[in-house]
DNA sequence: TTAATGCCTATAAATTCAGTCGGATATTAG
DNA sequence: CTAATATCCGACTGAATTTATAGGCATTAA
C-alpha cells in the first residue's frame, strides 16, 4: 500500500517548486540540499516529471526547473498515477489502469467490493488536493508557532 | 499503492474459508483449484495465515485448513497489516509501521498531512470491515440474479 | 570561451516478488 | 505396522523493481 521513495521524492520537490512559484528557476541542486534527495536520482525524477507536463527546465549557467502550471492545476493524483500507476489496492478495481484478476468471477468478487470503495476514497481526496492545497497547508504549518500534528482540509 | 498478489490469494483463500466456515477443514487443493491459485505458493501463504492466527490446519489424510476465529473477528485491516505493512501510503504516517523520513520537517511536512487523511479513509474501511462483512457481500453478489457492480456496506 | 547546469544512457547493488522443489512430519485408513 | 495423504518448512531461483551512481553530452549565460 506504499508508495515508493522516488514519489515521496517527487512530491516534495513538486511542493518545493510550488512554494517557489514564479518565473525564477530552482536549481536541482537546491532542491537536493533543502530536501534530502539524492541528487543524481532527482535529477532523473525532475526529467521524468517533465513528460508529465508537471514541471518545466531552462538548461545552461542559469538553468533549472519550475512548474509548468500553476500549482492549483495540478492533482496530486495526477502525479502519484502518474509515477505509481494505479491508485486502487488492486489493479482489478482500477479505472485508469484496470487489469482483470484471475479470481473466478471478478463480478461477484467480495474483495473487489470492498476494495472499490477504497479505491473510491483514495481517489476522492487525492483528485481533489492540489498542488495549491498542499503550499497552502505548508506555509500553515510553517506558520504554526507551536507544533502540529493533526488539521482538516 | 498496490496490494501484491500475495495479499489477493490470501484474502481470497480466507475469504473461501470464511463462506465454508464451521469444524470442517478445507483442503489446500481445493482452495487453490476454486480460486485459481498456484498450490505450493499457497501453501506457504496459509502457513503464514498461521502465525497471524486467522487460520488453524489439521496434518495428515484428512487434514486442511479453517478459520482460527469466527469471522466477524477477522478484520481485513489485521490480514492486510499483517502480510503487507502499513496501511498508510508512505510509513511517515503510519500508526503501526511508524517510520521517520528524509524531509526536513516531518511535523510540518504538508505531504505528511495529506496522507494522513488518506491514511485514515484506508483505515476506517479496513478495520471496519471483517471477514464476516466480505461473506455476506460474497453471498449477496452470488444470490445476484442480474450482473451487480455497485452497492454500498 | 568557459563554467554552470540540465540531459541522457549505462550500470549495478539490494530488495522484493512470485513462485518452485524436495523432503520432514503428522494423521488416518487398512 | 505400514502406506497413503496431507500439511510443514526451509532453501532456492529467476525476474522484476527500486534506488541509486557514474560519466559524458548539450545548452546557455556571462
Amino acid at each position: 500500500m506504499k508508495l515508493s521513495l522516488r514519489s515521496e521524492y517527487a512530491l516534495r520537490a513538486l511542493l518545493v517548486l510550488g512554494l517557489n512559484y514564479g518565473d525564477e528557476v530552482m536549481r536541482i541542486q537546491a532542491i537536493s540540499e533543502q530536501q534530502n534527495i539524492p541528487r543524481k536520482f532527482l535529477e532523473q525524477i525532475l526529467n521524468d516529471l517533465k513528460s508529465l507536463g508537471a514541471v518545466e527546465s531552462r538548461r545552461g549557467v542559469a538553468g533549472g526547473y519550475r512548474l509548468a502550471r500553476p500549482p492549483q492545476h495540478i492533482t496530486l493524483a495526477s502525479i502519484v498515477r502518474y509515477l505509481e500507476g494505479a491508485l486502487a489496492p488492486v489493479s482489478c478495481v482500477s479505472e485508469s489502469f484496470y487489469e482483470r484478476c484471475s479470481c473466478p468471477n471478478e463480478a461477484r468478487c467480495a474483495i473487489r467490493s470492498v476494495m472499490k470503495e477504497v479505491r473510491g476514497e483514495v481517489v476522492k481526496i487525492m483528485e481533489h488536493v492540489t498542488l495549491a492545497d498542499m503550499c497552502q497547508r505548508s506555509r500553515q504549518l510553517e506558520g504554526a508557532t507551536t507544533p502540529v500534528d493533526d488539521y482538516s482540509i
